[in-house]
DNA sequence: TCAGGGGCTGACCGATCGGTCAGGCATGCT
DNA sequence: AGCATGCCTGACCGATCGGTCAGCCCCTGA
């Protein structure tokens, strides 16, 4: 049953990102996991300090980018901010929406642990970057569909080409974000 | 303790609205229900079949609603499936946003059971009558993004008022589908 | 040849889950 | 008074969760 190579750590990893994607993190059992693996659950926390750690490894890379994304955003402003914003969270949400499909729906209890509290405040900041920083009820509505609707839309459709997904992606959030700014021309 | 009030029924039900809306169906023990109205959790057990009945009579109202908006859309195509289906959806989704939010990221597992089998089958029905039944994928990829963005921006926005989040959500929607079929007017 | 260590395992732990059950305690009808 | 009924409860159940631990197997290098 055993594997008997090193790379088990990385099979583990693939398996938990099939599992998680399927049926959610909370709803996914270490037992799931080795199961699918072909090994013990002991084997799993063998390779991993737990079932977060696992997380933790799967998120780094689409984290790491999405706070890159923050930090470009930062000094920007206006049409531009909105310009930058979308377009960055497209490619972001298209990039890894494998790793988006996997947190379906857990967002709001994830987000809430310390772990990623960044993660909220950056999410924060990209939905005041998409409203141009108008600060009007209306802008950041607008803005939470998008974001939402984007990322459920990744998940949903993990299966689609990226070239096909990301234009798609890019005319919705153009056409809905549009009227906010209409000194914005490109 | 004990209340020994006939409408512990209520309080149970009220109780559980709540903190599914804080810390979701899955992540809600009926421990905490128990704890929040003041009784034991045998007394929820015993006014309710079980934790999926709480759920189903609190989702029961907004089920028959989109039940009602699958049938009226039945008949419709084109333009006007698009513009009834966006003004039925937002209208669902701002009158009982409070139950969306208790269900919060978890749709797609709780729509998985085949209690919810229907609830599937009538959401793709509704996305196709926002494409106006073209079954192009750009068309679906932004019927899912409106969807799923207004559903969590109506949890997201629980606290606003319906006549401020209401416009908003329609403005957006019309933005978003606006260019679909340009025969339509109005 | 044999010691050492990395990889892996079954057995086990405490906690928590949803749910069951027999019985207590009022109240109201006969 | 006696009985039935509705409401509620503590104690308990089996299942499952994430995680721990002592020890087994096998490969490697001295």
């Amino acid at each position: 049953m055993a594997r008997h190579t090193p790379q088990t750590h990385d099979e583990i990893l693939a398996a938990a990102a099939r599992r998680f994607a399927v049926t959610g993190y909370r709803g996914t059992s270490l037992q799931d996991i080795a199961r699918e693996v072909g090994c013990s659950k002991a084997t799993v926390l063998y390779h991993f300090a737990g079932k977060d750690a696992l997380l933790a490894e799967l998120l780094a890379q689409p984290l790491a980018v999405l706070r890159e994304l923050d930090e470009r955003l930062a000094p920007l402003g206006g049409a531009e901010a909105r310009r930058v914003g979308a377009e960055g969270f497209v490619d972001l949400a298209v990039r890894f929406r494998r790793e988006i499909a996997l947190l379906r729906g857990e967002f709001p209890e994830l987000l809430a642990q310390p772990t990623f509290a960044h993660v909220q405040a950056m999410s924060e900041r990209l939905i005041a970057a998409l409203t141009g920083h108008t600060g009007r009820l209306a802008d950041r509505i607008t803005a939470l569909v998008l974001l939402a609707g984007i990322s459920e839309a990744c998940a949903e459709f993990a299966d689609v080409a990226e070239d096909e997904l990301r234009p798609a992606l890019l005319a919705v959030a153009r056409r809905a974000l549009a009227p906010l700014d209409p000194v914005d021309n490109d």
